[in-house]
This record gives structure tokens, C-alpha cells and sequence, in this order.
DNA sequence: ACCAATTTGTTATGTTATAACATCCTAATA
DNA sequence: TATTAGGATGTTATAACATAACAAATTGGT
């Protein structure tokens, strides 16, 4: 098996994709009506606003994004707590992941309650891939269960080099 | 092989531990000489107030502490860089961990440059306890290399009831 | 004792997040 | 369709976490 053969799960900063937003807000709006809560229209554009972020957007990147086009419409501003709320909605309904490490929050690429994700994070470009490897989630589980804790949520993240920035011999935090 | 025959990693968030302590210091002392670091007497009393914290210390509580300790010695006070500085010393030097998911710091229980911890958070105690497994590091390792992605930090943080608390029934974050 | 480098003090500010209460909207029901 | 109860959002204020920038003091080597 080659390493060809696995899909990459990195989503550049910089790429175009309309089309993975289009299908994250149509899984979005299936996944609410399934769980029988209320993709309101401003929690699906503070998620659409982190889905075009192309990578982990901070809450007051997004809180100036609503702000702005808000300005525009000429409604008045956005306080941060119209933010905050928005996210918590979408990080409990697994519409997006919190990344612990960044103060920033990300799509999440497959959708489903109760789903943590582990995350590698280029240092360089900043990058993020997600992983949802069910191998690393066991071994967790097993490891701390033999110490007698009982694992609720885990919170995995790797700080590192992307294929991309490697290959050109970037360094972490350059 | 009982679990029983197992050293328990958590460090209950009341217990006597001046050892500990003691423990600790004598080897932060013994590892900053060996790296030709200086752990001056501010570096130091910020470790032990680290410590005295029977589990994870935010930095603004160890700020009021060292400013009490001070009012009463009559300096002036501390300021947040104070604490800030000796904080990123500690760390870059592997005596203290920063759990990331409680913007908190613990006492590093095996000092040692350059390794990370694993953290097993009680969400009803608060009682931390700190692994330093070698599988879970490789098998994250090994899955982002098979991405092309190469590690150089990993944060891994669980959290869920340690043996006390889910023995009692508790649930995360009551 | 002198110097250069490191450490610490100090002031100000930037960044991330939540409490508390008011108002508005929405969907179910009479 | 008018009522209403619960949920969602607006608004103000503040709490919690962290760093920039520059001044002063300390330390170790000569």
C-alpha cells in the first residue's frame, strides 16, 4: 500500500472551495433537521463564515465579518456574545470542531454527534487536517482505562510540518 | 496483569505532597544545571507555587499569590509579564506542562526537555493525571506520517472522570 | 570595578470569552 | 388569527488570558 492511496486531509489555507461549503451548510441543514434543532439563519452564516475562512478562523476574525456585511445592510453592529453563541450551537451539534491550541474553530469535514477529531496543524502555512482515526481514539480509551479514568471527550492535536511546507524545508513557527 | 499492579498518575487535587514538591524543585534544580539554565529565585518560587497548587494552576492565580507574598514582604507587587515570563521559562524548559483545554499549568511529574504529557482531566474533581506513553505518541506519530505530515509537538487531552469520581457516580462537569 | 547579556519591573494594551438582562421571533395552541 | 411560552438574539458591561515595549536592576566574566 502506497501513500498514494490515502486521501490527503489537509484543506489548504488558499484553495477554492465553493462547492465543499455548498455540501458542509446541505449537511448542516440534513444533521439540524434530523436532531430536531434550528440552523437558524445566523448560526448557518457564522458557519459559513468559518467554512470560508480556508482554515481555523478566531471568533473575533468572524465577529468583524458580521460586522461588516451587518454595516452594510445598514443594521447596526455584532457584539461577541452573537458570536460565541453561534459557535457553541454549531461545536455542540458537531457542525464544527474547537482547536484548542489556536483559540480557533474549523468545519468539521464529517459531521456527526459526538465526534472529537484530531487535528495536525502546519506550522508554517497553517494548514489544518483533520483526522478521525478510530485507532487513536481507541488506544486513548484503552490506555486510560487501564488506569481506571473513563474518557469523555479527547482533544488531539499535532503541531508539525504539512506534506507542502516539508517539502520546501520550512520550519514550525517560521 | 490486574490494573492494581499499575502506578496511578493522578494526583488528587487535595493531598500532602510537600515530598512532592520537594521532590520536584530538587529536580528542576539538578536539570537547569545540566542545561546551564538559569532557574533564578523567581523562576523557582513560581515553580513551587505551580506545585503547591495540587493540580492545574492558572496563571492569574499564581499572580495573586506571589503579589500577596510580596505586599506582605514589602516589595510592590507582580504584574502579568512576571508570571508570564517565568511560566514560558518552565515550559521551554520541561518542567511544567500547559494543558491547553483549561488554560492552565501543572508541575511536569518526569522533567525532561522536549517531551509533551498526556493529560487525563476529572471534569468533577479537577484532578489531573499526566501520562507519558510512548504507544499513543508513535501511533499519532506514525498516522500523520502515513499523511505525509511530521510531527513536532503533540497536545493530548482527555476528558472524562477519574477512578474516585466515576466510582461516585459524578458526571463531566458537574 | 567594568561591561555585556540576561533577567525583572512597569505601563499599557491586545485578545479571548462570559454574565446579566432586555427584546424579539417563532411555532404551537386556543 | 390572537395568544403565549420558549428559544434566539441584541446589548452593555466586564472577566479572564496574554503580550508589546521600554526601563531598571542583576549577574557572571574579564
Amino acid at each position: 500500500m502506497t501513500q498514494d492511496a490515502v486521501v490527503s486531509p489537509f484543506r489548504p489555507v488558499r484553495h477554492e472551495h465553493d462547492v465543499c461549503i455548498d455540501d458542509a451548510l446541505d449537511a448542516a441543514d440534513a444533521l439540524c433537521a434530523k436532531s430536531g434543532v434550528r440552523l437558524t439563519a445566523l448560526r448557518r452564516r457564522v458557519l459559513e463564515l468559518v467554512w470560508d475562512g480556508h482554515g481555523p478562523m478566531r471568533a473575533y476574525d468572524i465577529l468583524d465579518l458580521l460586522r461588516d456585511e451587518r454595516m452594510r445592510d445598514q443594521k447596526r453592529g455584532a457584539a461577541p456574545p452573537t458570536v460565541y453563541r453561534a459557535l457553541d450551537f454549531l461545536l455542540a451539534n458537531g457542525l464544527i470542531h474547537r482547536i484548542e491550541s489556536l483559540n480557533a474553530y474549523i468545519g468539521c469535514g464529517a459531521p456527526s454527534d459526538g465526534h472529537a477529531g484530531q487535528f495536525l496543524i502546519c506550522g508554517d502555512c497553517g494548514s489544518v487536517g483533520e483526522l478521525d482515526d478510530p485507532d487513536i481514539t481507541r488506544l486513548i480509551a484503552a490506555k486510560a482505562e487501564a488506569m481506571g479514568f473513563a474518557v469523555a471527550h479527547q482533544t488531539i492535536e499535532a503541531m508539525g510540518l504539512c506534506p507542502e511546507c516539508a517539502r520546501h524545508g520550512a520550519q514550525v513557527g517560521d
